[in-house]
DNA sequence: TAGATTGTTAATCGATTAACAATC
DNA sequence: TAGATTGTTAATCGATTAACAATC
């Protein structure tokens, strides 16, 4: 089944699985079920099979998916087949943990530049990155062909940077402020929003306890 | 409409419009619209209506809610109504951030003990925070009656971790290493996937790029 | 051939949206 | 009263699950 439209859920998912198919590969296992994809990554094995048929067929009745090709077939439907250079503006606590985060990096990406308007940041070293001041963000994004920014910065600045982004032709947005950005319809945006997890997890604690 | 299951999406919009109610409240808002809340967070005025009624009647037709009683309630719904004591594991980079992350103190999150076996890590200070020894991590989650950890360990040692916190009594585990954990039923797990958040944007780039 | 497992369809389940009566 | 906005129901939409024929 081609062309349809794919359920954000599944393309989530999809990420799931190519990582854990990397991961099999690496331990050199060739072959393996729906079913245990599904083990490995906690859904169900029809799950697995639907979310693989909206972009082909890739299996083999009665045996299952060659673990290597699947893992390539995964990547490539991802964007992963090729690296990506990212921008990050935000340099506190957060921006450095992302900029040393080794995950990225396996899945390659790559955090090129960092930028920041603090005087006592700018200057400073994350890593062999040095943090740049926010006025050099444009000419930078260009240099490094970035099409991915990242806002680590606090929730009163993130509007602002999210139009910089914006305005400097970025196609795509990763927004760990805790704040709903207004960004144009043909900018992408996904947020990681710490505290709405915790929050999560307190409301079913007190499910738990108020019956 | 009481006592129905409520939907996680449901659960995770509360959060947010319990946050943009705690702004608004600050700024001396007294009275808003469902609509006011929808555009604040990004969702329709349907569905901020519709979440709010699994929970009960709190606005006046033809006037709107009033601000600070709204939060009030969703803060209360959430389990927000006191504050939580959080013991988290892995003082790398990531754990440095989540300690010092000021988002988390805003809605009553503390986290009260950092622990690793890193003899590097052992006694070094994250903020007025000591990273312990993860030996001390029982002793130290009784202290401070703790019921939520933090997973922010490589992913090799992520599983040990988890295993470690649910014999501990911890019943909620917010997991930031990017591997699917075992854990048992009765214990509250979300996981927060930074690569995957990253995935998901580059099938999209890539999807328009296709087209 | 017998056993296993995929790909796909149909059935189920759940969440979102639209519409509007109730009511301030 | 007229205008505004909620709470709720019904309609729509979409995603997940179950089942099974196809086939290795």
């Amino acid at each position: 089944m081609k062309n349809l439209r794919v359920p954000e859920a599944t393309v989530t998912r999809l990420s799931l699985y190519s990582r854990f198919l990397e991961r099999l590969d690496k331990m050199g296992v060739t072959t393996i079920s729906s079913g245990e994809i599904a083990e490995g990554v906690g859904v169900s094995p029809a799950q697995v099979r639907k979310d693989l048929a909206y972009f082909g067929e890739f299996g083999t009745r009665g045996v299952g998916y060659n673990v290597n090709d699947l893992k390539k077939y995964t990547l490539k439907i991802l964007g992963l087949d090729h690296p990506w250079s990212l921008v990050l503006v935000g340099a506190g606590n957060l921006g450095f943990a992302l900029c040393t985060y080794k995950s990225f990096n396996v899945r390659g990406f790559t955090i090129k530049g960092t930028f920041d308007n603090d005087q006592s940041k700018i200057g400073k070293n994350i890593g062999e990155l040095e943090v740049l001041p926010i006025e050099r963000f444009e000419e930078k994004v260009k240099e490094y062909d970035a099409r991915i920014g990242i806002i680590a910065v606090p929730p009163k600045a993130a509007q602002e940077i999210a139009d910089l982004m914006v305005d400097t032709g970025l196609e795509a947005i990763l927004n760990f402020a805790p704040v709903a950005l207004n960004i144009p319809d043909h900018i992408e945006i996904r947020n990681v929003d710490l505290s709405v997890k915790l929050e999560v997890l307190t409301f079913n604690l007190g499910l738990h306890t108020n019956k």
